[in-house]
DNA sequence: GATGAATGAGGATTCATTCAT
DNA sequence: AATGAATGAATCCTCATTCAT
């Protein structure tokens, strides 16, 4: 949980500033689309042979990032370990939100590259899944054992898809799906969709009868 | 001197050919990650010049992917038209599921690159926005009309997302994700999500009743 | 006289057409400096190929224009044959300044490229110098027999030079090089020069006394 | 991340070497005429990539190979601030024939290209127009002052006309141009030329009388 | 006489990486 | 820990040219 990885990580300051300019280019871009040389050049690094100091290649610098920007969210996620779904969300609402470009490098390092790659992020993600199973199995819902997945799975996708996606939801939201006011509401719509999803229904039903 | 003006597309068998290797590996790898010399090479041309009478360079070359792409997306949404969401639903899925590579193309164009792929792909999801509203307002749910763009952006995300996305399915599911069985529960998935999110559970509920 | 050339130079309007453009654009560029497609594109053809129906290949058609810009400059020359230097300078400055291609294409092939194109302009220019011995010898003047070349050879630049490179005249000048004032100006230095050269001055100087 | 600042021109031996080479060939064929990896090849360097470590590109290899050409001209200009005329040819011509590929390069980036290298050739050649300038107008010769800068500029032409375009001369010359024996008949040449233009014709009127 | 298509070779430039300092 | 220099391979794209139609 502590992250570790291939080089263990040491915290030197250029190492960090690295981590932090390749962590925008790379959710911006993804990997093929940034060079090395950006990177140098934006760590204020005048040549790039300095960040090979740092990382054997431009794949562990990537790696590298992924793994320190996954680390937060699995900590958001163990921390809510037996907490009702709702506060769940709400912190990874928050979380998402203030680190908009995390979203897209998970996003990314989904749906690109390696099976290396796709193994961390989804052995990352696993926590988060197995959060949902629990969730899903202390509710009362009609839903099927083998729906299961998809519905965790589902919720991920709603979760993190919109925060990863913001300038296709451009076209149709009023405010800028950024801005304050359209978290404000995607995170009350979250919920509410979590309750729907997850069974609030019986409770309607009861409350009806 | 050539260039395939730009959405003319005209239909030689060598063009539709190109487009049919580039659309394969800009879903696999996105537009960075594909060089021309392989697209070329794919397509079985001798040479990477051969592509440049066709189009005029590698960026108006994903574009034509994309608009292609897009085509038939649109086109079932439109005939969708008034029609109850769970039939569109199922046609998306029929239509996703059997172009495996459509889903991971949009969702890279609508993460990637420039302010104008983007457009292209928010304008052709415009429609398929458009029945999903129609859609929620023709039931009778306690959305407020505020929440209305996040539902159908989430739904988006929940049908799209799925196909684009399989490989992080992979290790939460019991057969592959891409596996007849793994897609028929998707779409029994989908379809009680809808119906619970879109609130058609009540008029169910009231019939059962 | 007639020019003649390797293929004999038939006239259909495309060749005359592709000729004119070609002569612009490497009057402007050079041999190096200018790709088939362009021209061919200027010709208004909509394919490069159609180019070498009327040309063997670039350099032909390099060969082509020069031969063809330097008949009316021969002309010029032929006709004035006997006359004394004044009018010919007279003539040579009319048709540079109607003809501002000329000029430098001359220039740049004498500069250029390979021994073919220099002895095709140097072999164009010997009437030119033949009037100037000529009218040399005519005069009475101190040069020794070995400076002759030289004086000659001098004229050209002066005459030819002007027109070749006005924009490095350009910062010196008060009206622009290429202006019926700066032309009118240029001609009658052109023609002092000369009598100052040519020993003229004598003559006047004898009249004067 | 290097590029060798505009004017700043780092002395590394290899940056030496590239300019050397690269003189000699835009000299001979012009900026359009030459190839990044000939000039690379010929520097020794195995790569093209190597030279980019020197310059930005190869627009800015060529202006400043322009840029080194003409320094040592200016020099020779500047030094005969002030010295009567004679000696100044001498000089220019003891420049200009032992760096036989300066005049080309001059004349080709007057003649050439953009107006940013024009601007850098006029600028250098300036002070030499300037000279000039003095030089006449401390002469007593009936130019009119506006005939003053086609005179400056025709000694221009006179001078560094005769080396840049030896080639054309070859015909009418009985030694080779760049022979000894003909560089000396044009330095007497330009000696003479010169004191019947700026009017030393004056000073034999008052000689003979 | 014109054109669309194709192609080998080469254009400039950038890639990630290494090595000596 | 950082950098200047070098380099092989690859990048996208254009070159001049040919050929079938």
């Amino acid at each position: 949980m502590s992250g570790g990885g291939d080089e263990a990580g040491q915290q030197t300051p250029t190492r960090n500033l690295i981590l932090d300019v390749a962590e925008k280019r790379f959710a911006e871009h993804g990997f093929a689309g940034v060079s090395v040389r950006q990177i140098a050049a934006d760590a204020g690094l005048k040549n790039q042979a300095s960040l090979y100091h740092h990382f054997k290649n431009k794949r562990a610098l990537y790696e590298a990032v992924i793994q320190r920007g996954m680390e937060p969210v699995i900590e958001v996620i163990a921390r809510s370990r037996n907490e009702p779904a709702g506060p769940v969300i709400d912190q990874l609402i928050d979380h998402l939100s203030e680190k908009p470009l995390l979203p897209r490098l998970i996003w990314r390092a989904g749906l690109d590259e390696s099976d290396e790659l796709r193994r961390i992020v989804a052995q990352s993600l696993r926590p988060l899944f197995d959060i949902g199973f629990d969730a899903i199995s202390r509710s009362e819902l009609e839903w099927e054992d083998e729906d299961l997945p998809h519905l965790v799975f589902g919720l991920f996708q709603l979760i993190f898809g919109y925060f990863a996606q913001l300038s296709l939801f451009e076209p149709i939201t009023p405010t800028p799906p950024d801005s304050r006011a359209a978290i404000e509401r995607q995170r009350r719509f979250l919920k509410k969709a979590n309750a729907r999803l997850m069974g609030r229904p019986r409770a309607e039903k009861s409350a009806a009868g």
